[in-house]
DNA sequence: CTCCTACATCGATGGTCTTCGATGTAGCAA
DNA sequence: TTGCTACATCGAAGACCATCGATGTAGGAG
């Protein structure tokens, strides 16, 4: 489920089962510290990062840090991208914008 | 924990441990179905609302619907009102604006 | 080929969450 | 007082999740 599915803003019109569940699911990926602190490194970095590199400064293992990778560029937040082996990730500049809206209500001026 | 202390933009410097768990905690009272459709039902609703109101659309029990109430008042996004037997509840429009900013990286245009 | 590195996936464990019925609390009415 | 209504809280059942070590996969070096 990516982030195309939840977009409609919570303060237009009614949402239906479907979409309010997919929104519930890209919230919920934002839902841990460890992936907030992901999307943060990843935008302070400004371009990829391989796992590798995010082990350190979250403090987690391996299979951790890949599991939350996962659950991010599930729902369509992150980007991978395979180059030889190693596997780098990056923001969906365009989802996080999108994500931005959801919460604005009718008449609010961000 | 309010949306006070979770609104540094997650594009904007590095975030310490308390603001990253403070910031997931916010994205995760959002990330249930149901959550996500009481804030759309407040929003169009544009004022207020009882539990009563909430039971039916929502198809939950009355236990259960006030627990997912607590959770989004708990993270500063709505407000409680009790007048008399009732406790009307309603969004608050600010946290919400400010969440919104949250996830807007550096230079994007909303 | 062998070996190493980077990463994904599996399986298990411990903790957390959602949901409910049952119960408690408080206000209003008769 | 008794009774009713609206809501919160409690306690338990079951589902879900974060985390890890162990293991599998695949590419590059030699």
């Amino acid at each position: 489920m990516t982030t195309g599915d939840c977009c409609a803003r919570l303060g237009a019109g009614a949402l239906s089962e479907e979409e309010a569940a997919a929104t519930a699911r890209v919230f919920r990926a934002l839902g841990d510290p460890a992936r907030v602190r992901i999307v943060n490194l990843l935008a302070a970095s400004g371009g990829e990062v391989c796992v590798c590199d995010l082990t350190a400064p979250l403090g987690l293992s391996q299979p951790t840090v890949s599991h939350h990778l996962k659950v991010l560029r599930e729902v369509g937040l992150l980007r991978r991208e395979q180059r030889g082996t190693w596997a780098y990730h990056s923001l969906d500049r365009e989802a996080m914008r999108r994500l931005s809206t959801v919460t604005l209500l009718e008449g609010a001026t961000p």
